[in-house]
DNA sequence: AATTTTATCGCAACAATGTTGCAATTGATA
DNA sequence: TATCAATTGCAACATTGTTGCGATAAAATT
């Protein structure tokens, strides 16, 4: 595989996701990085990203696409099997690394990856009694 | 809630459901369509069905968004907790009507859906040995 | 430290997907 | 058949993602 760079723009990339607690979609990767560099260097970085497995992708149920660090590098099988949970008030969706559904498929389906993500309201939004 | 009405172009989006084994784009409607009405009807027909509990939106890890109707409308509690399946060859996306994930979520969040999709090959690809 | 290599970037142009406002149409009901 | 509101078409727009290519800059080599 091609080695990649320690480039201005993947390292402020990097620091966003690091401080942000949940996943953060394209545009608000862009927001955040304040013109460091182009919208298109952005979606080639987080391509980047995915590929060296630094990051992982969340498609939710209304479209959005986010993407969030890994907090399993090290595993040798890197599967992103754990829950995300979108909350359909605040539009965050958060991490459920704990959260691993279990399930039985019919056989002769090969499975290479999954895609479990959950909406409803966040603890947050659930005590503020909308 | 308001009447929704039986349109000629509701019923034609609705007969190409019942013909498809599989999940349909918007794009894939459209064809199938042969310009029996606009681009922006189909969404808004879309919108309605799945608002009525006639179809289901699935959305894939690529980004894709799908639809698939519904075979347990009768139900009292309408949700669609079953697993779909996302061939990374043919594209085809199917309802897995009887695979249905089990978790333990932590508490203080409220779900109302789920969504969950894994993908790999399925059996047509994976006996065509790609 | 200068040179070389090539991954990465910026820009412009494009494609696909989804949304909105509004006047015209049409399904349902009386 | 007349009425009324749900639905449609159209045009215009917004957002999201992609591609090609010459310019730039990271990092390996000299
Ligand atoms: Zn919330
Ligand atoms: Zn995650
Ligand atoms: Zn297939
Ligand atoms: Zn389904």
């Amino acid at each position: 595989m091609k080695a990649t760079r320690n480039t201005t723009a993947k390292t402020a990339v990097l620091e966003i996701f690091e401080k942000s607690k949940t996943a953060l979609s394209h545009s608000e990767i862009q927001k955040q990085l304040n013109d460091v560099c182009d919208r298109v260097t952005i979606y080639r970085i987080l391509d980047r990203l995915v590929n060296d497995d630094i990051v992982h992708k969340i498609s939710n149920l209304d479209g959005t696409v986010k993407y969030a660090k890994c907090n399993h590098s090290n595993q040798r099988v890197h599967i992103h099997n754990h829950a995300h949970f979108s909350c359909e008030n605040c539009h965050e969706i958060t991490c459920l690394e704990n959260v691993k559904p279990s399930y039985i498929m019919p056989h002769n389906y090969k499975v290479k990856e999954i895609n479990f993500t959950l909406s409803g309201l966040c603890p947050n939004c659930l005590n503020s009694n909308i």
